[in-house]
This record gives C-alpha cells, sequence and structure tokens, in this order.
DNA sequence: CAATTGTCTATTGGATCCAATTATGCCACG
DNA sequence: CGTGGCATAATTGGATCCAATAGACAATTG
C-alpha cells in the first residue's frame, strides 16, 4: 500500500512523456515545485514505484535528476528527502534571482513585440480574479518570462526560469501565510508600462524592488514562523 | 573491448567516493569539462560499464545526472551524446558569468580574509609559471573562487562555480589555438589589489572587462574556425 | 530498571535479464 | 550500377533479482 497520495498528479499530468522515467521527473518536480510534496519527506522508491505503477528503475532515474536539480538529497537506507525550505536558502534564491532577471529583462527588452506586451497583459489581468495561490504563481511565473523571453539566450533564459519556480515554493507559503496575495500588481503594471516605452533602466529599477519585496515577505514570513 | 580510453582518469580519480554512481558521475564530469571527451562523442553504456568495470545501471543513473547538468543529451539508439560547444553557447554562457559572478564579488569582498587575500595572490603566482592548459585553467578557476569564496550565499557561490567551470571547457580551445595564454594576469592582479581595498565597484569594473575580454577571445576563436 | 548488544527487517545500491525499437548492412531487382 | 526493402544486430528502456548496510526493537545482563 503505497503511503504517498500521487494519483491526481498523475492523472492531470496526463501521458505526454516519451519514457516513463521523464514523465516520473515531470511530475515529482512539479509535486515539489507546488508544494504538494513538503520538505522533508522522504521519498521511499518502492512507494513510489507503486504509485506510478512502474518498477523501481525509472524512479531511481527520475530521483537523479531530481538530485542534480538540488530537489532533493539522496539519505543511504531513509530515502531521497525533500530539500527543506529554510531563511538560508530562500536569502540564497533570492540572491539568484537578483543576480540573473535584471540581466535578462535588460537583453529581452529591446526585442519584444506587440504579441509579447499582450500576452504579458491579458496574465496581469488574469491574476486580477484569481484566487488559488498554485494557480496565481504560475500566472506570474508566466507573465514574467513572458517578459524575459526575448533575450536571446536559451540557456540563461532556461536558467532563470528554473530558479523563478524555485521561488514558488518559497511565495507559496508567502501566499498561505498572507491569505490572498496581491503580489505587486501595481508593479506589474508598471514593468510592463516601463517595457513597451522600451524603458530598460526604469523596467530593471522596478523588477530589482520587485524581487526584493518578494524576498522580504519571505523572511518576514520565515521570522514569524518559529 | 571498450571504445573509449578513461583509464587515466579512472585512475587519477581514485576511490574517495561513496557509492559507483558517483564516482562515475564525478569522473565522466571532468572528462567533460577538461575537454578529453569532445563535443558529440556518444557514450555507449555498454562500453562505459566494461570501462569502468561495473554494470549498466550505476552508468545510467550517472549519465541521467549529467543529463541534468546539460553536459549531454540523451538520443535514444545513439547512447548519451556529449553536448556540442558552439558559439551561440558560449555566448549563453559568458551571459550568465557576467550576470553571476559580479553580483557574486560584491557581496563577498566586504568578507573576505587576510587569508584569502594570500591563497589568491599564491594562485597568481603560480598561473605565472604554468605551461599546461588543464592545469591553468584550473588555477584560474581557484582564483576566482577564492574571491568569490566569502559571499555568503552557499547556492549562488555552488551555481557560479558550476558555470565557471563550463566556460573553461571554451577557454580550453582558445589557450590550444593562442598557444601559451596569459589570462590577462594584470587583471587578476588589479582585481585582488582592488579586493584588498575593499573597492567592490572598481573590482566589479575590472572582472566585468575581463569576463568580457575572454568572451571575445572565444567568440574570435569561434569566428576564425569555421 | 537501565544500558548494551545482538538480531531482524526495511531500504537502497548494483547486477542480470528481457523487451522494444531503430540503425545497418546485405541482397535482390530494376 | 544504383536503389529499395527486408532481415539482423546493436542499443537503450524497463523489470526482476541479489547483496550490503543501517536502523529499530527486543532480550539479556549488570
Amino acid at each position: 500500500m503505497p503511503k504517498l497520495d500521487l494519483s491526481a498528479l498523475i492523472a492531470e499530468a496526463g501521458g505526454r512523456h516519451r519514457t516513463a522515467t521523464e514523465f516520473v521527473e515531470a511530475t515529482l518536480r512539479t509535486a515539489i515545485l507546488t508544494g504538494r510534496l513538503r520538505g522533508g519527506t522522504p521519498l521511499r522508491q518502492e512507494d513510489l514505484a507503486a504509485s506510478f505503477g512502474v518498477s523501481r528503475m525509472p524512479i531511481r532515474e527520475a530521483l537523479r535528476q531530481l538530485e542534480a536539480q538540488a530537489l532533493l538529497d539522496f539519505v543511504p537506507h531513509k530515502g531521497a528527502v525533500v530539500t527543506d525550505i529554510s531563511a538560508t536558502d530562500a536569502a540564497d534564491i533570492y540572491a539568484i534571482r537578483l543576480a540573473l532577471e535584471p540581466a535578462v529583462l535588460e537583453r529581452s527588452i529591446p526585442h519584444l513585440t506587440r504579441a509579447d506586451f499582450e500576452r504579458a497583459g491579458d496574465l496581469i489581468a488574469e491574476m486580477d480574479g484569481e484566487e488559488d495561490p498554485g494557480r496565481m504563481g504560475e500566472l506570474n511565473r508566466r507573465f514574467h518570462m513572458t517578459l524575459y523571453g526575448a533575450a536571446g539566450r536559451p540557456k540563461l533564459i532556461a536558467l532563470t526560469e528554473n530558479y523563478l519556480a524555485s521561488f514558488d515554493r518559497y511565495l507559496r507559503f508567502q501566499l498561505a501565510a498572507k491569505g490572498r496575495s496581491h503580489l505587486s500588481q501595481d508593479e506589474h503594471r508598471d514593468m510592463l508600462a516601463a517595457a513597451e516605452h522600451r524603458d530598460a533602466r526604469r523596467a530593471v529599477e522596478i523588477l530589482r524592488h520587485h524581487i526584493g519585496a518578494a524576498a522580504d515577505n519571505i523572511a518576514a514570513f520565515f521570522a514569524g514562523q518559529e
């Protein structure tokens, strides 16, 4: 009997993957990033295999990949434990975002198109009416990535997206703590406006503040919970 | 009969690893990063298993981790091929370094100690007399990391080191093309001096130029080779 | 009654085995 | 002589099996 209930995740992930390993890896990653798997949770290969209906082999390969992405640690005879989120880690990820995102945005702004601006605007509008924190994080991520997408540096963009997603893990706690969050929609609007005017300097300035505010919220959350 | 000769690598890597998987992963990564395994080389699981004297299982897990680090791609029925280095990739990694390293250096400078400065100075001196490109890259990396080490953000530092190492792959070609390289030793000295005076602004400025110069060299190399 | 030790079980790391898929090479035929 | 199709071999993805190790729990002894 599996102790983990991933059936919902497995069902919604659908079958759009070449190999079982890829499927397992994608499903587990979203499970961790969306907070459905909490930090510290030990993942037993046997249980996962039962949940996914495959043998332990693809599970092991998927876990290795997630380990390489620093989403979990291998502890001998204890299982792969989901890396815990801590105040220092949050500060770390914040520092990384602060280093990457302004650089990406600056490169991207000159090449953004009318269509990009419209998509970004639509996403802001969608966030206005959103209540679900999980969906909110998703929309927020897509908004940011839309503005970064024209930077023309695929690896840089992929790296940025990766840490943006990691940040979502922390953000989720913040959202849960504050009830509904507005995620600084004003700043989203200002940033988009600056981008439309091709004012990279101002857009970057807003973005820095935006990221900083999110980090402060998380820090406050950690400070208040202990 | 294995078609790949990794015996030298395997011997020098020594046995300081907990599991076979970790050993294989570490050995293959240095083989790729040091250029001993060229881009485009297909890695057959069977051959690797024979070379390492283990079964295909730890090989597969190690390959998965390397795939997650973007060092190779899985191609069905062809093997895991070492990701090729290209001009656009080099530009990508350069952009990432340019985003990360100034941020790390700025954070680190206030906390560097006398001992750090001495180690950095020793490394510069060692580079002066070094002829071997491989060893040169190693020293260069350690010099940079010494200056970054006090930033107090482990994840940020690890990420930076990772891309610094990736850059070495490209640098190696540059060194090979130019014969002996000086790797801008003057800039190394200036950067260290600025750090000792806790002049973060100036140190960052030199670093930006330093990274940019390396990128230009690589770009020129790619432009000249086609 | 507590501490220590020994055994037993849970869990992972590694090996071998099987199936599916695709690249390759050969042969026939135009 | 070139081309296309078929058969075979090579290679990976996945399953099952075995071994080693650490942790838990109980029994025994001081």
